[in-house]
DNA sequence: ATGCCTAACACCGTTAGA
């Protein structure tokens, strides 16, 4: 099973890449980011089109996370728990039931887009890591489930110095402060195995470049984009790859596609 | 030290992103 993770910023702006892109890589499972729309304008149709059930938590201007699935979904869970008071549509959660006897070849997955978090002298950043520590905690519960499950999404956590292209230029950044490094340690630690980078050993690979500045043409980008794998996914787990053809493209995203196999 | 792009919303600029 084909699981990958794409903040597409904008599926009203990038639906035609994004169509494309499901054409040609044929994922069973995509974990979708920055939709900037309420569930009633999600384009559904021309994504059903293609063989995709949708689960979608939109909102308007901002955020909104879905989950696309050839496989039926179930248990579709909307916001992350520990917050009542939090109207930012950033989690969603749901069971891919892809079958198998007892439904053993089946995964749950959440669609994260986890706050960005600057300014650092800002209730934006005590937000990420509130955010964070309420992730740690769900992440925990399902831990305790033994189910196979990918937590995947724009993070927003550049995890080590070699995930960027200039450390120096990222110091003190929400992305990059030790706050935030210290919480996504502690789902691997928990835990969750962190695909591409468990099966790559290379520095300087990137999911997001910048518009500015010619970032693309320079290749000064970041790695934000991960996908976290529960051990019994992590058992499955046979390749993972950043995809970088989207970024590539006229009127793109600033991210790219990142993508897991899990076997069954 | 700041803007540099891009998208949305609404107004011809502001907010947010990372």
């Amino acid at each position: 099973m084909k699981i990958a993770t794409w903040n597409v910023n904008s599926i009203k702006a990038h639906l035609p890449h994004t169509l494309d892109w499901l054409k040609e890589a044929q994922p069973d499972v995509v974990l979708l980011q920055e939709l900037k729309v309420t569930d009633e304008n999600f384009p559904a149709m021309e994504i059903e089109e293609l063989g995709y059930n949708c689960a979608v938590h939109g909102q308007k201007t901002y955020n909104g996370v879905a989950i696309l699935s050839k496989h039926p979904l179930d248990d579709v869970r909307t916001g992350l728990a520990g917050d009542d008071s939090d109207d930012q549509a950033r989690y969603v959660e749901a069971w891919v039931d892809a079958g198998g006897a007892g439904g053993s070849a089946g995964v749950r997955v959440a669609s994260i887009y986890l706050p960005n978090g600057n300014p650092t002298d800002t209730d934006k950043f005590t937000y990420k890591l509130s955010w964070m520590d309420r992730l740690v905690d769900h992440a925990t519960e399902l831990l305790a489930t033994e189910e196979p499950v990918v937590l995947g999404g724009d993070y927003n956590v550049i995890p080590a110095d070699e995930d960027c292209y200039d450390a120096v230029a990222w110091e003190g950044d929400a992305l990059t402060r030790p706050e935030s490094r210290a919480r996504f340690r502690t789902l691997l630690n928990l835990g969750y195995t962190e695909a591409w980078r468990t099966l790559h050993s290379e520095s300087h690979v990137y999911s997001f470049w910048d518009y500015q500045r010619g970032a693309w043409q320079k290749d000064n980008g970041i790695r934000i984009d991960h996908l976290l794998l529960s051990p019994q996914a992590a058992d499955r787990l046979t390749a993972s790859e950043i995809d970088k053809g989207p970024r590539g493209k006229q009127k793109p995203s600033d991210h790219t596609p990142v993508w897991c196999e899990l076997d069954g």
